[in-house]
RNA sequence: GCGCCCGUAGCUCAGCUGGAUAGAGCGUCGGCCUCCGGAGCCGAAGGUCAGAGGUUCGAAUCCUCUCGGGCGCACCA
């Protein structure tokens, strides 16, 4: 038709009655071969060749949309894919096997992990997860600062606490950690050491303390990330930066730049060369680096190690940091926009309408311990990642305890957990279907066609939310399909339209919605263990609770 | 004051990187099923996409400004 260089884009309809598939390609055409869209995709309608493509029908539509309807067998070709693809249905290699760091949780030792860093545990796993479904290799790292100020509070702390319980009189200072887990500490500390540290306010004393403090702290945090099904290939020790002289070796490199200046008694990195609003202070007047200085460190270390990818999940509390990081590290030679950063917003637990702040532990904030304790890992997972992580996330608590079809959770699971109750009716291993066996064309009923083009859609939507970094889009992916299973199997009640059934007395067709029945199994089961939820085959009946 | 993020149904949120009549869950209302209740099924109402300009065949989506909310702006981390 006289234009070259044309992508034509073709996307999935909102409405099923514009077909399969659409593409706007006449109208992007318009402009370029200055005749009216309609007549352009009227013309490319009648060129095409339907039989080759497997499409049934075109037609032109609306402003100039060309819509496609797939014929059956090409839409049974889709089953029949997702069957042998089994456990690897969704997965894809755009990655390439490439390397890649992804670093999240980086709490510091300092009590037990809130409902942010619940978010950010579940956030960066499902990342992680996301990248290797999509070819990536995946690296998980944990950062954490084991020394510096933070740490000599949390030791003070401990050291008012054991001051106390021998009956001294002991305060926690300014800046110090209230929460009841000090105490606890303290106790633990005692019974280990005995009260030889009665009124002793040396380094000895601190130092011991502090180092019983993290190694509890970081116990505890241990424990609860690995129950929330959480886990590290590394956990990075901002001290190790300063053993191995890499926090030296920085500064020596940063001087070499010529960006580094003397003001005021400290010394300075030209950061604004790099597009920082201001420069960064990278050693105080008194000598010490500033924690600007351990970070970029620490990012070069991952450059070094051969991850020319790396991904930071932060709350967005520390967008400030970002600038200044980059910056460093391009001074050092490192491409601009390394590394990549995902940030999300804070999370507020409600119930009845009301903040949830008391936690018994912490006092102040709600622990990711209380919510899964509340409502289990399932839920809790699942409702940090539904939302995208730009956005407030509201963890409502009572959503999160209905354990019936409402919670989005149990409404994904109880799709899954259906099939397999149909196949055990029916007296059916699951793993036996063979698509090859049944006539799919069959499957003609608007429930299952649209469901069958849902199932089909899967690996594009885990390649979407693996590169928006957006695990929120599967989540809303498998609500809605788990919606359209239930809409398919309650069209199918025996009671009511029982040849609408998947066990039908028609054996073939029964066979054809088998087949449909596995396949959902397949989509629900690899979505949820993406997510890192379990993908139940039975559910509890809700009838123990009066 | 400057920077980043957010603003979509009463509430909580999607909206596939610019497409067709803006969707879902909860809540509300109506009907059905049922052993009281809870739950379940079917359906309905509900919108100035914060506001105003602009870009173009077409804007919730991209650009500018305004308003509103959150978070940052250390020789803390």
């Amino acid at each position: 038709m006289g234009v070259e260089g044309v992508e034509p884009h073709l996307e999935r309809p909102r409405d099923p009655s514009h077909g399969d598939w659409a593409t706007n390609l006449a109208m992007t055409l318009a402009g370029r071969l200055r005749r009216a869209p309609r007549q352009i995709a009227e013309e490319i309608r009648d060129r095409f060749d339907l039989g080759a493509a497997g499409v049934a029908s075109l037609d032109v539509a609306g402003p100039g949309f060309i819509n496609f309807r797939l014929s059956g067998g090409a839409v049974a070709e889709g089953l029949a894919e997702i069957v042998g693809a089994d456990v690897a249905w969704g997965r894809s290699d755009a990655g390439a096997g490439r390397p890649i760091v992804v670093e999240w949780v980086s709490a510091n030792p300092t009590g037990p992990l809130h409902a942010g860093h619940g978010r950010q545990a579940a956030l960066g796993d499902a990342v992680c997860t996301l990248l290797e479904w999509t070819g990536w290799s995946v690296h998980r790292e944990f950062y954490y600062n084991d020394s510096g100020t933070q740490m000599e509070r949390l030791a003070d702390s401990v050291w008012a606490r054991y001051q106390q319980l021998l009956g001294e009189e002991a305060e926690i200072p300014e800046g110090g950690y209230q929460g009841e887990y000090v105490k606890e500490i303290a106790a633990d500390f005692r019974a280990e050491h005995g009260d030889g540290f009665r009124g002793r306010r040396d380094d000895e004393a601190l130092d011991a303390m502090r180092r019983f403090a993290v190694a509890a702290l970081r116990g505890v945090q241990d424990r609860d990330l690995a129950e929330f099904r959480v886990r590290f290939d590394h956990f990075f020790l901002e001290s190790s930066l300063y053993d191995d002289g890499l926090v030296d070796q920085t500064v020596a490199r940063l001087r070499e730049t010529g960006l580094v200046f003397e003001e005021d008694g400290a010394t300075w990195l030209r950061t604004t060369e790099f597009g920082d609003d201001k420069d960064r202070v990278m050693l105080r007047g008194n000598g010490t680096p500033t924690y600007f200085l351990p970070d970029v460190a620490y990012h070069v270390t991952k450059w070094e190690r051969g991850f020319h990818d790396a991904i930071n999940v932060q709350g967005a509390d520390h967008h400030g940091t970002v600038a200044r990081v980059r910056a460093g590290l391009q001074a050092l030679g490192l491409p601009e926009g390394y590394p990549e950063y995902v940030l999300h917003q804070m999370v507020r637990v409600e119930r009845d309408g009301q903040e949830v702040k008391f936690s018994k532990r912490a006092g102040s904030y709600t622990t990711l311990r209380d919510l899964v304790d509340a409502v289990g890992v399932d839920v809790t997972r699942y409702f940090f990642l539904m939302r995208k992580a730009e956005g407030h996330l509201v963890f409502d608590l009572d959503a999160a305890l209905d354990r019936s079809d409402k919670n989005p959770v149990y409404k994904v699971q109880y799709a899954h957990a259906r099939m397999h109750s149909i196949f055990a009716k029916a007296g059916v291993d699951p793993g036996s279907i063979d698509p090859a066996e049944a006539d799919l064309e069959r499957l003609v009923d608007s429930h299952e066609r649209e469901l069958i083009q849902r199932l089909v859609e899967f690996p594009e939507v885990i390649t979407r939310a693996a590169d928006g970094r957006a695990p929120h889009l599967l989540c809303d992916y498998l609500e809605h399909t788990a919606g359209a299973v239930n809409a398919w199997y309650h069209a199918g009640n025996p009671g009511r339209n029982p040849e609408l059934a998947v066990l039908v007395d028609d054996a073939p067709l029964r066979a054809a919605r088998l087949v449909l029945a596995r396949a959902v199994m397949i989509v629900l089961r690899n979505g949820l263990t993406l997510l890192g939820l379990t993908a139940p085959t039975r559910m509890e009946r809700a009838d123990d609770t009066p």
